[in-house]
DNA sequence: CCCTTTTTAGCATGGCCGTGCTAATTTAAG
DNA sequence: CTTAAATTAGCACGGCCATGCTAAAAAGGG
């Protein structure tokens, strides 16, 4: 291990993200499809050989950028669902289900341009076979913190009798993601006023 | 009204509309950034030049081709609406909406590729200016065929008392967006009989 | 046969793309 | 200062793109 010159001017991590940073710009801006390396090298303020100097490739890059809104959703799930499964009223639980399914939704600024980017980068993974790993991550971590929560309230009898716990998860995905779509993609109809309205209506609804 | 000379060899109609079905298949494989008028073309079994004698643009070609989108879907929601509303029942009503929203579900394969041409093309019309008119009609176009369900079902005494209509007609076209956007980007995750299942259930929430 | 119009075909230009490649620059340890 | 490594920068190639433009081919009324 005998390094005769070693400069570590700066974090490469730090330099990824940033780069990734630029990238989720353009995305949200323009679309994937007009997130190449030069556009997001000058949204990054760099020449594109530094840019490709940290991602070998386009897909690479695309593939990374994916996998780090990955973590950014699911370290808000584990950190809401942790909550939720701490209290152990129902009707403790309501509040709190009804904050963590909100923290899913486009409900203020960052998270709108959060489900920007997601749409943008689930609907791309259909026809990019190296971004499908990531999207089905996100399609069924989904499913598997709502199907959680729905468990735990039928489990609490917070669920009427005979409740089919695995359609009603489908159910309530599907209703959050279709929120979410409609408010990236019509977002003067789809307001956070009317979002929050449907889930609450929706919640009330389970509870019979 | 003297022309000397008239080839009308094809019917220029049919011809667009065949460059049309092409530029579908096209999306419907590769998405629609892949959807150029080279590839159409080629799809399409005609020279390139053909192709631009019929639509001026490419921007044009993919504005004419999202309003086939919306007439298609049109025809098939006034159908099935009349249906509903010559029923005067609410038990004959009953499988009739649920047919009509069927029809949205891509429950087969030809409405499994519409829906995913609507999905590709909505959510290009984010960042395409000039698709927005007919992406914003589509979504309206819902919105007005589900809110006059729960209002016709309202009269009829079908929904609990003090239903607010509005938030329900959100909810069930958030549900029915959902449902298709999952079935367009998990198709082995959202099976036919899951959204079924799904789409009777929240109908059967709404009779209370 | 002629002539006008529709239709099909193709060329050329300028632009953006990813990527292979080389080289300049910076950094800090020896 | 020297030097190896990390980083930044940039060139060049081939590919695909939309589009302006020209022109060949087909078709049927005169």
């Amino acid at each position: 291990m005998l390094k005769r010159g070693v400069p570590r001017i700066v974090d490469p991590e730090a330099r990824r993200s940033a780069v990734v940073d630029a990238l989720f710009r353009v995305v949200r801006r323009d679309g994937v499809e007009q997130a190449s390396l030069r556009n997001v090298a000058e949204e990054a303020g760099l020449a594109i050989g530094s840019v490709r100097h940290y991602f070998d490739s386009h897909d690479e890059l695309l593939v990374f950028a994916l996998r780090e809104l990955e973590d950014r959703v699911e370290v808000r799930m584990r950190a809401g669902a942790e909550r939720i499964f701490a209290a152990d009223s129902s009707a403790e639980r309501r509040p709190l289900v009804e904050a963590l399914l909100g923290e899913l939704l486009p409900l203020d600024a960052d998270r709108h341009d959060e489900a920007v980017i997601w749409l943008a980068f689930v609907t791309a993974a259909r026809t990019r076979p190296s971004l499908r790993p990531s999207a089905l991550r996100l399609h069924e971590g989904l499913r598997m913190v709502v199907g959680r929560i729905l468990a735990g309230a039928a489990r609490l009898g917070a669920l009427p009798e005979g409740v089919a716990v695995d359609v009603e998860t489908e159910r309530l995905a599907a209703l959050v993601d279709g929120l979410a779509v409609n408010a990236v993609l019509q977002p003067d109809r789809t307001t956070p006023e009317v979002m929050v309205a449907v889930l609450s209506r929706h919640l009330d609804d389970l509870a019979g």
